[in-house]
DNA sequence: AGCACGCCGACT
DNA sequence: GTCGGCGTGCTC
């Protein structure tokens, strides 16, 4: 019976195993001629892994395992894989030895491969490139993991050991060796060199020496150490706060394994729900993964956490000293490594981070937390484009514990989800702390004049509040002085020559900047093409409304918040802290100002250029506004002083203000996913969103075409194709963007339909060095 | 991704 | 005649 009938390639399936040019065939599917095949991820955009067996004095190293790193020979170089698989058949007859196997013990466990590997094939993302994503930078390359001696008594695996009667015998005279000695025969599991040293001093080394030239005492092992974290005097005896009737009803509903979405206004007290629901997981001796949002309120989240769960009354329930660590976006490689280790290692308790910790290894994860779940820095927008959440979700899901989503604006997304019984909804409506409800002001500024963007009205608001000895924060979407540099007589403006982009005036640098892909020079003192020595800036940019209103309050603390004023390690904080103190301040910032940060006087936020998102072409701008408004809504007023929100805008019979002012986020979010409906928006369809992008703009669509035309014949009303079209930023450092929208009704039918597509993408000719990628569940149309 | 192979144009 | 441009294919 002939048997080279290509195998169908099973649509959901494991199209990493298959080799995308030769189809897998049942003939070459032979047993190969060696007996353990390591099926490697390496480095290198390849959607399949690759055969690899084991060198021959691989016992000397250790046995090769899943999870663990490897050399191995790629082409005409080396590069450092990890073993995804380990199997005994190959396609292929001649396989290459590994050059050296870099980890005996394995640094990703079974469980997260299994979330890799899923997640390579959900987002169409190679395999290595995923993998590496896992692992900490300074453990991409060939770096060892970093060991410390674990010490045991000698020959403790076996039952002639060393009786401690013995060694007090020969002891009798060195009580200091004797001393260790015991330390080390209590320990059941060996005791790490470094806990010996905290306890016995710094002559700890020569004792251990003694100790092992008389055979009583013996090192075999090694492993990575992570001292104790804890900052918090564990003796802080605060009784924990009373927990109001609705988060204690929220808490006793979180008990089964599932997804849970924690809806609670600002000041409702998500946070004190996660610390409850956290103790239990902890006291089990399980460990926790809380993701947050990218540039949060990690010291103050952090403390909360460890001072929590350190203190006396926590204690006396857990019974053990509680590890936590926030990986900072600013930590050092190193650093991340060992936070990294300890909590693969599980010596972690708690890791609080951004989304790539999302695949942090944790061997007795209990629990997961999203704090801010609708905050959109959880989706990576480069490269590998996943959504820490919904992995999150898949990661809960794999592993049968429950995850928490929290936010005071959920996503659309997840209110669907819980519509559907996917998440359960939980809700907190009330502020413990009797804070009034803001009052939401929409201020009309058709015919009113705009000094540097703010209107009249809100300029004698700002007064009232600053002469109150209160705080006052405005935001605009855009940084630097001014968008737009121009020469008013021949119309001559100044713009990116890598960009289709007018350049950003920054006045404090004298500078002008691109924000698409961030080029800068001086400049311009006169006009280049008609020489005229008075050119002018147009529009508004924070730094701008920064220097006019310094002028309007001379002696009002201003202070501005966004990339080009908090790029410095620590200076966002620093900032924060300022504003902190309490005093009279006018706050200027972009959306980084809006999240999470808690001041203590403020009453007064404005939001200078709601039109932009009002009239903005992409379907999940009204979302975006909503949460902005609510949440800066959150942070305004205290129980004693109401907060007012001022939105500026041209449109104030527009009903989305109607619907947010008389009914609240729930009831915009409602009425959104309707039209979502209707238009056959996500979460009611599935989306990829194809890109291409080419010094050419020609050849970007001509690649995109070809891509189209695979996907054709899939095409119905339950598949649409929209493009290819230029991006809506069409230029960007030098290379023309373009793109090409999958839409669907089911999420089977668009895997389906990509996998095919990049099943065959070798067939499709790529001219003018066309770099392409596709992006899932995209929600950045640009 | 990187790298080699190969096939066409303009040069000492 | 060849040097090198990029288009194409492959990495177990």
């Amino acid at each position: 019976m002939p048997c080279n009938q290509p195998v169908a390639v099973d649509a959901g399936g494991k199209r990493y195993l298959a080799n995308a040019s030769k189809p897998t065939t049942i003939a070459s599917l032979k047993k190969s001629k060696h007996d353990i095949i390591l099926r490697v991820a390496v480095p290198r955009p390849l959607f399949q892994l690759l055969d690899y067996v084991p060198k021959y004095n691989d016992e000397l190293m250790g046995k090769p395992q899943v999870g663990s790193r490897v050399r191995v020979p790629f082409g005409h170089s080396d590069v450092t894989g990890v073993i995804v698989e380990i199997t005994d058949t190959s396609e292929f007859d001649e396989l290459k030895p590994i050059h050296e196997l870099l980890d005996t013990v394995p640094l990703l466990d079974s469980n997260t491969l299994k979330l890799l590997k899923w997640a390579s094939q959900y987002y169409h993302h190679p395999i290595g490139d995923v993998v590496a994503h896992a692992l900490p930078l300074a453990l991409r390359g060939q770096r060892k993991v970093p060991e410390t001696p674990i010490w045991t008594v000698f020959n403790a695996s076996e039952t002639t050991n060393t009786t401690s009667k013995e060694a007090q015998v020969k002891l009798y005279r060195a009580p200091k060796q004797l001393a260790l000695y015991h330390a080390i025969a209590q320990a059941k599991n060996g005791i790490f060199e470094v806990d010996l040293q905290t306890e016995f001093g710094k002559s700890t080394k020569a004792t251990l020496k003694q100790l092992t030239q008389k055979g009583l005492i013996e090192s075999v092992n090694s492993a990575f150490y992570f001292p104790h974290t804890t900052t918090a005097n564990s003796f802080d005896d605060t009784p924990p706060l009373e927990l109001t009737e609705e988060q204690q009803n929220c808490l006793e509903q979180i008990q089964a394994p599932k997804p849970y979405l924690l809806h609670g206004v600002t000041g409702s007290g998500k946070t004190e729900v996660y610390l409850r629901a956290i103790a239990p997981i902890l006291a089990n001796k399980q460990q926790i993964l809380i993701l947050v949002p990218e540039i949060g309120l990690t010291p103050q989240l952090f403390s909360r956490f460890d001072s929590y769960f350190n203190s006396k009354a926590t204690q006396a329930t857990i019974g053990k000293p509680i590890n936590t660590v926030v990986m900072h976006s600013k930590l050092s490689d190193g650093e991340r490594m060992k936070a990294w280790l300890a909590a693969k290692t599980g010596q972690l308790d708690i890791l609080i981070g951004t989304r790539s910790a999302v695949f942090t290894p944790m061997p007795n994860l209990g629990m997961i937390i999203i704090d801010e779940e609708h905050d959109s820095s959880l989706k990576q927008q480069e490269g590998f484009r996943y959504h820490a959440r919904d992995l999150a979700v898949k990661r809960a899901h794999d592993l049968s514990i429950p995850i928490i989503m929290g936010s005071a604006t959920p996503s659309l997304e997840s209110l669907y989800n819980s519509n559907q019984h996917r998440y359960h909804y939980l809700h907190l409506s009330k502020r413990p702390g009797a804070r009034k409800r803001p009052t939401l002001l929409v201020q009309d500024i058709r015919g009113l004049p705009l000094d540097s963007g703010v209107c009249s009205p809100l300029l004698s608001s700002i007064r009232e509040h600053i002469e109150a000895g209160n705080q006052v924060m405005l935001f605009l979407n855009r940084r630097g002085f001014a968008p737009a540099m121009l020469c008013p007589t021949c119309g001559w403006h100044a713009e990116c020559p890598s960009c289709d982009a007018n350049m950003t005036y920054h006045n404090h640098s004298q500078k002008l900047i691109c924000h698409r892909c961030d080029f800068e020079r001086s400049v311009d003192n006169k006009c280049p093409d008609c020489g005229n020595q008075h050119i002018t800036t147009r529009g508004q940019g924070t730094e701008r409304i920064e220097q006019k209103l310094q002028t309007h309050f001379p002696n009002t603390q201003i202070i501005r918040v966004d990339r080009d004023t908090t790029s410095r390690k620590g200076e966002l904080q620093e900032k924060l802290d300022q504003v902190n103190q309490g005093k009279p301040a006018i706050l200027i910032g972009t959306q980084m100002l809006a999240k999470g940060h808690d001041f203590p006087n403020l009453t007064l936020v404005g939001i200078l250029d709601v039109d932009q998102s009002l009239f903005s072409t992409d379907f999940r701008a009204w979302e975006r506004l909503s949460q902005l408004i609510i949440q800066v809504a959150g942070r305004a007023g205290r129980a004693e002083k109401k907060g007012t929100v001022m939105l500026q805008t041209t449109q104030p019979d527009h009903p989305f203000f109607h619907t947010l002012l008389t009914q609240g986020y729930l009831a915009i979010a409602r009425q959104s996913l309707t039209e979502r409906e209707n238009w056959h928006f996500p979460p009611f369809a599935y989306q990829a969103l194809i890109r291409a992008n080419a010094a050419k703009q020609e050849s970007a669509i001509t690649y995109l075409r070809k891509v189209k035309e695979q996907l054709e014949p899939y095409q119905s009303n339950d598949f649409i194709l929209l493009g290819p079209a230029p991006s809506p930023i069409e230029k960007r450092a030098d290379r023309y963007r373009t793109q090409l929208l999958v839409t669907t009704k089911t999420r089977k039918l668009l895997h389906q339909a990509l996998n095919n597509l990049i099943h065959n993408s070798g067939n499709i000719r790529k001219t003018g060095g066309v770099r392409w990628s596709v992006d899932i569940d995209p929600i950045d149309y640009a």
